[in-house]
DNA sequence: GCGCGACTTTGACACGGATCAAAAAAGAGA
DNA sequence: TCTCTTTTTTGATCCGTGTCAAAGTCGCGC
């Protein structure tokens, strides 16, 4: 299972949501991509795939957020990509799903039939280029998160994903992130924790500790007000003008 | 820089160390290719691409090894892979080099010019498919490490990273992974810690404790003996038939 | 063979984050 | 509104890994 970002850049045509595929899709083949669209919803908790379970359909977020992760057989687990919509589900030429992908929120996919998508795809180089484009920019993200796995602090950890958070929430509400905005958490302290590498504990100090010190603000337990986030992006060195997501 | 792996079967008419690119290659596109190809080499240490360097090659590693990482402005720093030959460097479509790559030893590559690479490429579909594929796996490898870097312990860290270089070398030599089997470690405790996202001196208490519970032997400080791989697989966790490299 | 620098090992100790436990807060359903 | 459950916070303590320091080993050039 891969993740990929969609750019919603309108060609005036698309269906709504999958435009982003075919920005460049002449008419006849928005048509064959119509023609195997479908949409499935998941409610919230609900396993959308399992590690190994047999592909079915490529899809694209719509609504809802998921995780994508792996469990080790002691219960160990690591978050490995957050699905917003806009992003991408599936492996055209793979049988099977490498990740379990579970939904956070209630979900709802658009999903195009595989075998169908792919046909298309070998058919249609710019969709195979887009693909090829997305894929290594998820790379790159895939790196530069194994960065925060490895070398940084709790704190610095939990600053990166509040920055991806508020870049990813900026993106989706077509805001620029600035000084002193706001955003909705959508994981559970726990999910935050399985994408740190951390336990539930120490993510919960940290948010404490962050809040005591003022880096941060709390209106409730799932809205952050960020009231530097320049100095908090200074703070862990991130630079933020990278892609899309880290 | 994107890191991908080459599957060298060898279609008959390829020049050495690019056929995998071309296993699927008209003559006139190899040709294509043999037209825009050089050799360039690189001592032990040296360095090949900085982070934010002009790309204007992509390569194939012909002997040699190099790593990947990323480095902190306070000197940590995080390896991101480890190009062995037959791997692939390079991103087609991309300005810059995203992590700086380091020659470990003495490293050949076989360069092809990217402009015209990325022409060919343009032209010739399979060369686009064949390197989304790659991509692709090596996304789910990324993303796999970082199990190993956000949940597992020093030692399953070392089992980790032994059964990498175990497997990669066995590919290397075509020989198949089993018990007993012995390989060469091309990195320094110092790379190892990198790697892993550790210190060197956990690196070398590691492996002392491995050699002293008899799970693995050392012959000299930079080669080792792995009598029971099964066993060191199996208390991974891993499994050992994915991908060519996990 | 000797000396020097690079790499590795080992020790003592500190500290960050994990673990275990319990209370507090927030939702969800009756 | 009042449970009952889930999530979050906080505290006490423990342990694995980091840090700092020193000694040991290896390899290479003279």
């Amino acid at each position: 299972m891969s993740v990929l970002h969609m750019d919603f850049k309108d060609c005036g045509q698309c269906p709504i949501r999958h435009r982003a595929v075919c920005s460049r899709c002449e008419p006849d083949e928005l048509e064959a991509l119509e023609a195997v669209k479908y949409y499935r919803t998941y409610d919230a908790g609900q396993p959308i795939l399992w590690s190994g379970d047999h592909l079915e359909f490529v899809a694209s977020v719509v609504t809802g957020i998921a995780t994508l992760s792996q469990t080790m057989e002691d219960g160990r687990t690591q978050m490995v990509g957050l699905l917003l919509p806009s992003d991408f589900i599936g492996r055209p030429n793979r049988e099977t799903a490498p990740f379990d992908v579970v939904a956070v929120s209630d979900v709802t996919l658009c999903c195009f039939r595989r075998r169908p998508f792919e046909n298309l795809m070998a058919s249609t180089p710019h969709i195979g280029h887009r693909l090829l484009e997305m894929t290594l920019d998820e790379l790159d993200s895939a790196r530069e998160w194994m960065l925060v796995l490895g070398r940084k602090t709790a704190r610095e950890k939990i600053a990166s994903l509040l920055l991806i958070i508020a870049r990813r929430d900026a993106v989706l509400r077509k805001k620029v992130p600035s000084d002193g905005m706001t955003f909705d958490l959508p994981l559970t302290r726990e999910s935050m924790a399985d994408y740190l590498g951390l336990t539930l504990e120490t993510v919960s100090r940290q948010i404490s500790a962050l809040k005591k010190s003022e880096v941060i603000e709390l209106q409730g337990k799932r809205r952050v007000l960020v009231p530097e986030l320049e100095r908090l992006v200074a703070e862990t060195g991130d630079d933020f003008d990278g892609g899309m997501i880290s």
